[in-house]
DNA sequence: TTAAACTTTCAGTAAATATTGAAAGTTCAG
DNA sequence: CTGAACTTTCAATATTTACTGAAAGTTTAA
């Protein structure tokens, strides 16, 4: 097996864990391309490489640009847009992570709280029952909400990451 | 606001949360019924209340079945099958974690092994800074699925959750 | 036994999601 | 300016995923 199988390989793995994930596969492909080429990578690159539209090339590198993890580079004397991956994994990975976080899990939280509010003087049974439910939920997200913004915040994550790994 | 509707409201923000993450929307309303449920469910309760076929019920309760995070409860003098929810967190959410640890992450770390076996020799530039790219995410991954271990199995996690807030 | 009560399966259909490709929009060298 | 080079948009289409409902399978009370 040769470098270029070895990168579609790669490719194809993180087409396949983004899909399970709720990214596009094209996203995450698109990534992953970039991620593994040497050169900043055109969107005429793209579609040869993973055979995609120009629509779907250009819709994946907008997505990533909004994420953050990818950059536009300009070449001189060139007038097409070329693109490069953020490679700190460190990087990249804390900005995924913190874009769903946002996204996906604060919406639900607050959704959480409203419903402790809501319930919380109903003395019932009933009432204090589904209290609890929503209310260990809602502790156990943010325990671990709270672990992964120190890990992922700041720049010392890696660091962390081993201390933790030592100690505990 | 009643206590229904705000039962109504947490099965479906819940629904919701899990399609973004891939759970099929509604396996997570099913849980999402039984744990707000203070009484055993049957399937024709859940047809009744999340207004769903009796095959998607089946189906839905036959996946958190196997899941391990509800379980079936036996009503005497009844032949219906009853259903009641997993209600410690720490205990189903870690079920839940490590499911989709071994079902998608492993294979792409397993796949990411394969292809730093394939290219560690290649000497290259281009295949010395693949290699990079591969081991990074290794690394990283498998950093934070030690943590998530640790602190997922045994069952010290919350504890350990508690003493990492204070400590780091 | 047997037939009513219940569960499971799965082909057909619906809904959601992703992709294409061509037209419209933008930029810029000459 | 202008038109070639390039990017963006989005309606149409394809693909994937989810859901339904009825038939087949299973269990059990009588």
């Amino acid at each position: 097996m040769n470098l270029e199988e070895s990168k579609q390989k790669f490719i194809d793995a993180w087409g396949a864990l983004g899909s399970e994930w709720g990214i596009n596969k094209s996203v995450a492909q698109v990534q992953a391309l970039l991620l593994v080429s040497t050169e900043p990578v055109s969107t005429d690159d793209i579609m040869e490489s993973l055979t995609v539209s120009r629509g779907n090339a250009n819709m994946s590198l907008r997505q990533l640009l909004d994420y953050g993890i990818i950059y536009k580079k300009v070449i001189a004397g060139d007038r097409k847009d070329y693109f490069v991956a953020e490679k700190d994994i460190w990087k990249w990975a804390v900005k995924i992570a913190m874009m769903r976080k946002q996204k996906e899990i604060e919406p639900v939280m607050a959704v959480l709280e409203e419903l402790k509010n809501e319930v919380k003087k109903d003395k019932t049974a009933e009432g204090k029952e589904f209290f609890k439910t929503v209310d260990d939920i809602y502790a156990f997200t943010d325990q671990l909400s709270t672990l992964a913004d120190k890990i992922f915040s700041s720049n010392r994550g890696e660091l962390l990451l081993k201390l933790l790994k030592i100690v505990i």
